[in-house]
Parts: C-alpha cells; structure tokens; sequence
DNA sequence: ATGAAAGCGCTAACAA
DNA sequence: TTGTTAGCGCTTTCAT
C-alpha cells in the first residue's frame, strides 16, 4: 500500500505530480484553485507515498496543527474521566488530543509548558484544578481556551455539572428515606463545585427542616484521607448522623472506611451518598449510591465549544450547565428499618446488584 | 519581572542585545562563540523579555523539542499510575511529557498521531496495550521508543516488571497460609505479562504439589467483568478452589463481586490475590492482598532510557527487568482457620439499631 | 568571537 | 487555474 520510507514532503509530492508546492498544498487541503484532474492526481500520489502533513511545519507559517491541548490532573478518577470523554468527542473531529498531566504537588503547569502549547495547539481545555490563578497569565493570548469547572480568575468559556441541584437530589433522596440528622463532609472548598455541593446542602437542611448543627458539617478536601478523618469526626458526635453526603466518591470511599473502623455498617447503621460516580463507586462494597456527573456530556461539550471556538465563532454563552443524576446503589436504606440479616448476605434494600461492570 | 506581551522571539532579543540571531541563539543554548559578557548580556535581557524559545521551530530546523510523547491507554488503571510515574520522572529533567490516550477501543494509535508525535518529539514511551504491532510501523525511524510491558514485535528497549516472580511470591504466600486448591484467573494472553503470570502459576501448581485441575485456570481478560465471569465459573466447580488468584487488582475485584454474589465471603470463605496493587486495591473491602508491580521505578527506568538515547547512548540491555513485591491486606487467610468474629470488625451480625431522630 | 546565508516544511499574499 | 515570493522562529554551515 503506502510506502512508509521516511515520511515525504509537500515539494516531493509537487515534484512528482509536476506541480508547484502551492498547487499540492491547496490540493491537499481541500482549496480552490485547483483543476478537478490536478486535485485527483495529487491525491492519489499523496495517497500513494503516504504522505503525512507536517503539523509542525503548519503550525509555525501561520496554520493549524489541528491539535487541541487538554491540561489535567489525570491522578484525579473524575479528571480521568473527563480526558477520556474529551478523547473520545474528539475522535469523529478531525483534531488530535495531547494531554498534559499536572502533578499531584503542582496545581498549576510549568510555563514552559503553556508556552509549548500556546506555540503548537490550537486550543486548550483545562479541567481546573484546585488552583487556576496560572490561567491569567494565559488570558491575553489568543488561544481559544475552555475550563471544566469553575475556579477563581476564570473569564474563559466554561463548562460545569449542575453541582447544586445533584446535590440537593442526594439529600433528599436521604430525606425521602427518613434521614433527619444527615452529615456532610466537605470538599476542598477552592472549587466552585465543592462550594455549590456546601451550599446545597445547607440549603436543603432548612428547607427540608433537617438537623442542622453546625458539626454536621466535617471539612474533606476531596480525598480519601479526608473523608476518612472527616467521617471520624462526624462519627465521636454524641448524637451521631445517620447518614453521611460526602462530596465526592473518593470521600466517601475514605468515610466508609471510617465507619466500619468505628464496628458500623454501611448502610444499616450509616447511610451514605457519594458525588461524581466514579469507577470505584461501583467497585466497593457496598456499592455507593452517589450523583453522577455527566462527564461524557461535559467532555462533548467542552470540544464541541473549543472547535467552535477555533472555527471563530464565539460561543453563546459563556458557560454551559450540565444536568447530574442521582444514582442508587446499595449503601443508602431507608432509616429505621428493621432488616433479618441472612449470614451469607447482605441485605439489599435497593434492587441495584453488585454490578460487576465498571 | 517579565513582561508577558506577546512572546518575543530571538531575533527581538538579538535586536535589543545588538547582537546577530546566532549570537543570542549560541548564548541561550550555552554554545561556545560567546564572550561572557555578551552571553551574560543577552541572557538578562532575554530574562526580562519573558523570552521562551519556540519549540515548534526548534524541532523544525533540525533541533530538539525537548517533548517526550507517552502513548498509552488511559482507561486502564494501572498504565495511568505508570504515566504518573513517568511524569514525575520527567519532572526533574528538562523533558516535558505529552500524552496521547489510546481509547479503550483502539488498541493501536492512529497513523495521524504516531506521525505527529514523530514530527514533535525527541523520544516516544509507549506502555503497551493488547496489541501493539503497529510498533512495527515506527522501527525504521530514527526516534527513540522505550515500551513498558512486552508485546509481540517489539524490538525496542523495554521496562519489564518480574511477573514471573511477582505471581509465585502470590501463590507461595497462598500455599503458605495452607491452599492446596487454587484457582486461577487468566488475563489477556496477548500480553507477555499476562503469559508470565499464568506460567508462574502452572509451575508453581507443579513445584508445590498443588491441585492442578484444568478447570482451576479460568480465563478471564485483565477486566472487571472478565474477572467476575471466570470466578463463577470456579465457583461452580464440584470441588471449588480455597483461594483465586486473579492475574490483576480490576479482575479481582469483579471476582469479590461474583463470590459475595454466591452468598459467600472473603477471605472467610474464599482467600483472594491480585496483581497490581492500584489503587482500588486498598480503597475496596475487604482490602486485596496484591503484588505490586513498581511502577514507579519502571516509569523512572523508561525515562533514563529515553534520554541517554536521545542523548545518543544506546541501552546498555535491552530489557530491564524490575522486582516486584507482595503486598499482605485482608483478602487472604490461613485455610481452614476457625475464627472466632468480633462484633466490631465482622459487619454482618451485628444490628445496631438506631433511634429515630427527633 | 561574531555574523550572514540558507533552509527546515509549510502557507498566506500576491502575481501571472 | 497556477506559480512566485515571502516568511513563521529557529539552527545549521560557512564565512569573517
């Protein structure tokens, strides 16, 4: 087929069809100016040295590379998530994805890097981090720029979960369940989406006429160790909650650890209610009720906005609102109810199964 | 400090230094040809301009991005701990990283990115997926690749961890504790790490006197539900095994599910091993006895390779091979142990009921 | 020690 | 419709 020598160049291709460069070029991309036949001939001479078009050499006179840069903390499940969602609705386009991954330390990249890709991509997705005041330093460039979530500092086109009323869906599903004295255990409160999930539900607490003294509230910070010691906290309470929201899966992950340290079960002494439907929430036992962020939604959107972006339309509103979901698995149950508790099995009081799907 | 305008470039900085492009490029690069002076000069001033080279016509005329490029699949836990890994690694060097995502369909790259990345980077990293035969298509060029994990045609530098030795430490553990019926969950043959596992377990059935029926090896794929099938068919047989090992943490995972689903318990019932050690393996419960590949001196080993043959230096080996290491949780118990149950670590019996808030 | 010239592979802008 | 001329920002080679 394709004869993979050394990668030809546009003048190669020109030589052979007996063309000039600026006739193979216009060819090749699909311009006019060129006769049918010529175009044909071209394409099939390409076609048959397979050649590969410098993006860098494209980039550099002026072009595109038609690659769109994705910063991210891939050691975050969610932010995982996300970049293969991105990955993915970027697949049917004719862009590339290269990711930068930011350290776990670093909450914001090197400038060596947003020089790099400032000079080679396109456009840039950031799924924020816990810091975004680097973001600034990018705002006086013309480069399309997208954020997923929101963070301070942040005047870009912006994509977000409806972290308010998932929120609110996981509290009352408690509720409904007959939870009155329900804790919460925070995020890391830098977040736009940690503070919607807050507000939510102290919100919720009033209005629902919920428990509402003030150590029901324990500050996580989104990790597994600060559900952990957050749970703790909320577990030495002397009147206990009987059931917890945690902020995200990983908090509740940690929480649920905590719980069963402290000789308590999830969910017949503790409810618990997680946020994001990450992986893990379907791994661990019991499986976590939690609210699914519409990440693959999200993903589509941010792409479909950066090429928008880059296509020089500007977007219609600078930020798009993605609907969550409440999803129901095994570690929330209704308060009170008396359960027989087989040996051989846990009582399951949702229908949802141990899914062995991730 | 540095202004941050529009980028300037070298022949900017030249202009100010009143010096020729060349000069300034030799003074940036820490070329010989410079007096201390005019180097010393021209660095300030770059300093002050906020100059960064452009990459981009670095690599095109002939120089160094300083760009490695990982491809790897992202989706799988394990290769996202790697890339992690090889970030940090990266990290102290003057190398910055890129990453391309493999989709979870995909198991190869398309051509439009291998050439990319040929076009951008001075080194390639891939850490193997299922297949990886369009390794093949890359070998005439002259970049640099080191792959992580072994497949078939793969003539290139390689990071290996000691599966071989990693899944005998786990069956000699299990033998250890007094199994003689072991089970086995395969995973995907395709890889090399994968046919080592499997072979360590064989011979070690045969090594330690073990059971050795065929319907102890149930073939499972490195996934989740792959890992939940092959544990039910184990569980099914007439004489079913003491303890699984399964060939990674994801499968085991799906294979706790499908024993919990049998109304049975780990490790009262069942004692389980994985391979791996990511992190669901501490964050599910019971906690999973694992042997834990190294991934972080592997993505350090990848990264010292990578450079000294950017640097021209060719691999001393071929193949390095690094150690693996069990790593004792909860998911494993002696055979036969009768255990007396606190009340406060085994869940199921106790019931503590709550009193209705109000 | 310094600089001028040429070119990497491509594409805008302008001729013909 | 086609080609020519610049030039992106840098580095190599070859002068001086």
């Amino acid at each position: 087929m394709s004869t993979n020598k050394k990668s030809s160049t546009l003048s190669e291709i020109a030589k052979i069809a007996e063309v000039s460069v600026m006739t193979a070029s216009r060819a090749l991309n699909n311009q006019p100016g060129v006769s049918e036949e010529k175009r044909a001939e071209i394409l099939r001479i390409a076609e048959d040295m397979g050649y590969v078009a410098n993006r860098i050499a494209q980039r550099l006179s002026g072009g595109k590379s038609r690659v769109i840069g994705v910063i991210a903390q891939l050691h975050t499940l969610y932010t995982s998530d996300l970049v293969l969602g991105i990955g993915s609705a970027l697949r049917s386009s004719k862009y590339e994805m290269l990711v930068y991954s930011l350290s776990d330390t670093d909450s914001q990249p090197p400038q060596a890097i947003v020089s790099l890709l400032r000079q080679f991509v396109d456009g840039i997705i950031v799924i924020l981090p816990f810091q975004s005041d680097y973001l600034v330093s990018l705002s006086d460039a013309d480069l399309p720029i997208v954020t997923i979530d929101e963070g301070p500092h942040n005047n870009f086109p912006k994509i977000v979960a409806d972290n308010y009323q998932g929120a609110r869906l996981a509290i009352q599903h408690l509720a409904n369940l007959g939870h009155r004295r329900i804790g919460f255990i925070s995020g890391n409160n830098q977040l736009a989406s940690a503070r919607d999930r807050e507000q939510a539900f102290r919100d919720m607490q009033a209005q629902l006429g919920l428990d509402t003294d003030p150590e029901l509230v324990a500050s996580g910070n989104f990790l597994q160790q600060g559900g952990f010691n957050a749970a703790k906290e909320l577990l030495r309470l002397s009147d206990r909650p009987t059931a917890i929201f945690a902020a995200n899966d990983i908090s509740a992950v940690g929480a649920m650890a905590a719980i069963r340290d402290a000789g308590l079960n999830v969910p017949e002494d503790i409810s618990l209610v997680g946020f994001d439907d990450v992986a893990v929430a379907s791994q661990i036992y019991p499986t976590l009720t939690t609210v699914k962020q519409p990440s693959a939604q999200m993903a589509r959107a941010a792409v479909n906005t950066i090429v928008a972006m880059i296509a020089g339309i500007e977007p219609a509103s600078s930020i798009i609102v993605l609907p969550t979901e409440l999803v129901l698995r095994a570690s929330t149950r209704p308060l009170g109810e008396v359960v027989a508790m087989p040996n051989s099995k846990r009582p399951r009081h949702i229908k949802n199964r141990i899914s062995p799907a991730g």
